[in-house]
DNA sequence: ACATTTATGGATTGATCGATCCACAAATAC
DNA sequence: GTATTTGTGGATCGATCAATCCATAAATGT
């Protein structure tokens, strides 16, 4: 909060929500400054950078937002206060449920947002890797849990279970990007899950 | 051919081999001219044009050599001669074990290579669009030939258990791009496949 | 030999890229 | 009031973008 000097003409928050819409429909590399300014309120080139610093400074602030808002669909797979399968089942259908949605692009920035990057951009992509390895591992801590509380036969192979919920995931975002209905994508979770209790036998 | 004028000086498939391998590395749009050039054999300009036309008609060449090659790996998804199980799990371990190998980029360039796209690059993401939507009819058709043959239960939604496939076979080229190791992701195969002999029973 | 065809090297196009600079505006501090 | 601080409008930076042009080179056809 500045306390001294003139104060902005724009809404920091709501331009980076702005921003946010156009990195997660268009990804980091093909989104332009200039795309960026207007669809941010017609921003000049050195209010941006006042603000800013910088395109890549801002992708960052617009994961963290993201993270913050619509990323919080896989939240449960952080809170090992829920029962482990349900924490898995509720991120796959909240996930499936937001990247279907009409009210903003299809898919997950977190997967789609930086795919496509030239060498120069490769901490930036760096930034999502890291973010969808908090994801797996937090399938695999619930798996474990299961498998500890003693759900699953002994026999059960934990990574081999935690990959194939990841896997799925992942997989979610191209399925809406692609256009598939969501009622099909819950209908894949719903079989899915039947391998859950399958080794719960 | 052409059968008369000045020959060409460089290699028109060795190139488009250099080139797919940039495209699937870096994406369609943040992959530039003068790299493509430079790694098809320092091509100039002149020349370049002269044999692709365009990028853009670079890119289709080159998507279109890669489902002749390396997209092979689903080629089971189009033979309706294959046992339907088999030609499913057979397209997944392929496109795993592919998709991990460390001679070529990793993950799949059909799913990964437009994935970022401004909008006057659409028509290019629209190009792999339709062809992940040729492997999900593929698996769709493989699932009802086993229904129809009476391998699964009545109450089987062919639908659903198609999805969950293709789901799984869009996340691995996160997964494999993300540096997951092939036994984790075939480890994950085997636990998926599970879904099918349930249902069959 | 000469015309025709195709490819090449190299300069160059206009547009756009992300980013910076500067003079001025608008607020607070004293 | 004056100094200080911060934001803005607008011009501009060098670099790069995809693509084109032209003169010349190297092959074939007659």
């Amino acid at each position: 909060m500045p306390r001294t000097g003139r104060p902005r003409t724009f809404d920091r928050d709501a331009a980076i929500d702005a921003a946010m819409m156009l990195f997660w429909a268009q990804g980091y590399e093909p989104t332009s400054l200039s795309q960026l300014r207007s669809s941010m309120g017609g921003l000049s080139s050195a209010s941006f950078y006042a603000a800013f610093t910088s395109k890549e400074t801002l992708f960052q602030d617009v994961v963290d937002r993201y993270i913050g808002s619509y990323g919080q669909v896989t939240a449960s797979l952080k809170d090992d206060t829920l029962a482990p399968r349900n924490a898995i089942e509720t991120a796959l259908r909240k996930s499936a449920a937001m990247q279907t949605a009409q009210s903003h692009p299809s898919g997950c920035l977190i997967m789609l947002g930086a795919s496509n990057c030239s060498p120069e951009n490769r901490q930036v992509e760096a930034i999502l890797v890291q973010e969808r390895q908090r994801n797996r591992q937090g399938i695999e801590r619930h798996v474990e849990r299961a498998k500890t509380d003693g759900a699953f036969s002994p026999a059960t192979d934990t990574v081999a279970m935690a990959r194939m919920f990841s896997t799925f995931l992942s997989g979610i975002s191209v399925e809406a990007r692609d256009g598939v209905p969501l009622s099909q994508i819950d209908a894949a979770i719903t079989s899915l899950m039947r391998i859950w209790d399958q080794a719960a036998v």
